[in-house]
This record gives structure tokens, C-alpha cells and sequence, in this order.
DNA sequence: CACGTATATGCGTTCAAGAGTATATAAGAA
DNA sequence: TTCTTATATACTCTTGAACGCATATACGTG
């Protein structure tokens, strides 16, 4: 196992992260709150430790893990060249919404001004090549 | 296999989806710019498919695959929940450039005006709070 | 010291995903 | 029809990740 998709591949692994959006938490209290076997809790977060999603700081007996943010970055950038695909995509749904609460609707010009509306990575798509 | 995260976790499926990203193409095409095996193509994409992640039309004998948004928006929905965590980083980061780069020092503005309903995959970080 | 708590690790088992090979289906072309 | 190209599927084998359980380590407390 090796690259940041494999380490978010595991539902309970997932599981641990979204926990610690909120704060750090100890093992126990990660245990306790997704009612799941201590083994099985420090087993994965040694996992996202190596992994550098979290890093553990000692607390007596105890260790309080914390995210880090490099490999959601790592994730956010291979994400990234998709977003023209999907933003185009919202940019759809938004149109639809715009439409659906715009009180006035009526006499649907033939071709409606594309507004300005700069927003979000590129707003530039459309290049048909789709035959 | 199920969600999302299992899909990508898979380095060939993401070396075929960062393919499509530029147009569809055949199994033939990605068979032959991947230099993969064509029935490992084909099962791959059998698997994307099924999850949403692509769609295929008929061309003759051909099948063209061509990627859908819907599966990178949840993923990017997952890892929105993230986003404050690393853009804190990324301030710093940019921060640490824009004083590099910027000899003038231009008096950068200290919080921008958020716009009338805000979308499109989140690009404003700021909002510090995080301790 | 002995004892309880908190966490990590070792081991055996299970299960399913990926790969490889062969073959099936389907659509032109001759 | 027969042949060739394009793609899908069936089958077997291998591997490795996740789990459960037992145990080791480490710290604090009496």
C-alpha cells in the first residue's frame, strides 16, 4: 500500500479522519465513539500516521492524534484536473436553479446573455469534439 | 467494491481517467497509451463504468469512453470537509511567495468581500478560527 | 513492588481484487 | 460466408489488506 488513495480506500479509516476534523482525540476516544476494536483503531492510525495523515502527540499514557494537511492537498490537486469537467457540470444545475427561482420567467429569450459571472477554476469549457 | 474511494484507489483506473480528461477515446487508444493489456482496460472500465465514473457510446465496433462528473463532485464533497485544515496551510504558504515575489509589498487586502452566493468548487480559504 | 489503564504489535485466517490467459461476442471487410 | 478487428467476459491463481485474538510495552497509581 502506498499512495494517499489506497490509505482512503478503508471505510473506517475514512472514519477516523472525519472524526478528527473536529479536535484531536486520543485513541480511546476514537474506540469509544466509532465502537470499534482498540487493535483495529491503532492499527489504522498507524497506517495514516506513515501515510502523514495524522501525527500523534504523547499525553502520558495517552496519544492524541491530529490531522495534517499535506495529503489532502495531494488528493485536492489530483482532483483538480477534473474540475473543468464537473464545473461545467454545477454550472448546469445552477442555471436550472437560476430558472426555477427567478419569479419573472416568462417569454424564455431564444438565447439568453450568458451573465459575466466569473467564479471557481476555469469558467472556460465547451470545445465540442464530442462528434 | 463500492464507494468512490475504492475506485480510484486503483493507479491503472486513474491513469485511464487522467487519459479521458483531455477527450474520449477508445479501448484501443488507452490499451495503446497505456500500454496495458486489453482486457485489463476492459475490466477497468467495466468497473468505472458501473460506479459512474464513465459512459461509453458505440461507434461501429469501437466504444467510446468518455468521463461523467458526478463521482469527482462526491469525492470533492468528502474531502471539502478538509479543505479548512490545509487552505490554512496554504495561506501560509502563499504568504511566505507573495513575500518572496512581491518587493513593493502592495498592500494586499485583508478580507476580501465575499460575493452574492458563493459556489463552484470552494477556491476562498481565508476565515482563519483555526486556533 | 504489584496492579490497572492505554496503546502497540505479532500471528493466523479470510476474502476479494487484480493479473494473465483463453475464449466469446459483435461488427465491418472481402 | 469467411476473415479480421474491436471489445467483453470467464476462469484460475496469487497476493495482500483487514480482522480477531492474544500478548507486549509503557505509563501512572497504590
Amino acid at each position: 500500500m502506498e499512495s494517499v488513495f489506497d490509505i482512503i480506500a478503508e471505510p473506517n479509516r475514512r472514519a477516523i479522519l472525519s472524526l478528527l476534523v473536529s479536535s484531536q482525540q486520543s485513541v480511546g476516544e476514537i474506540e469509544r465513539q466509532l465502537r470499534m476494536p482498540q487493535p483495529t483503531v491503532s492499527k489504522h492510525l498507524r497506517v495514516l500516521r506513515e501515510a502523514g495523515f495524522v501525527e500523534s502527540r504523547v499525553d502520558a499514557q495517552r496519544r492524541l492524534y491530529r490531522l495534517k494537511p499535506e495529503p489532502f492537498q495531494e488528493l485536492d490537486d489530483w482532483l483538480a484536473q477534473f474540475r473543468r469537467l464537473w464545473s461545467q457540470h454545477v454550472d448546469a444545475l445552477e442555471r436550472h436553479l437560476d430558472r426555477m427561482d427567478a419569479p419573472m420567467d416568462r417569454a424564455r429569450p431564444t438565447k439568453s446573455k450568458t451573465t459575466k459571472r466569473q467564479r471557481g477554476p476555469n469558467r472556460e469549457h465547451d470545445n465540442g469534439e464530442t462528434k
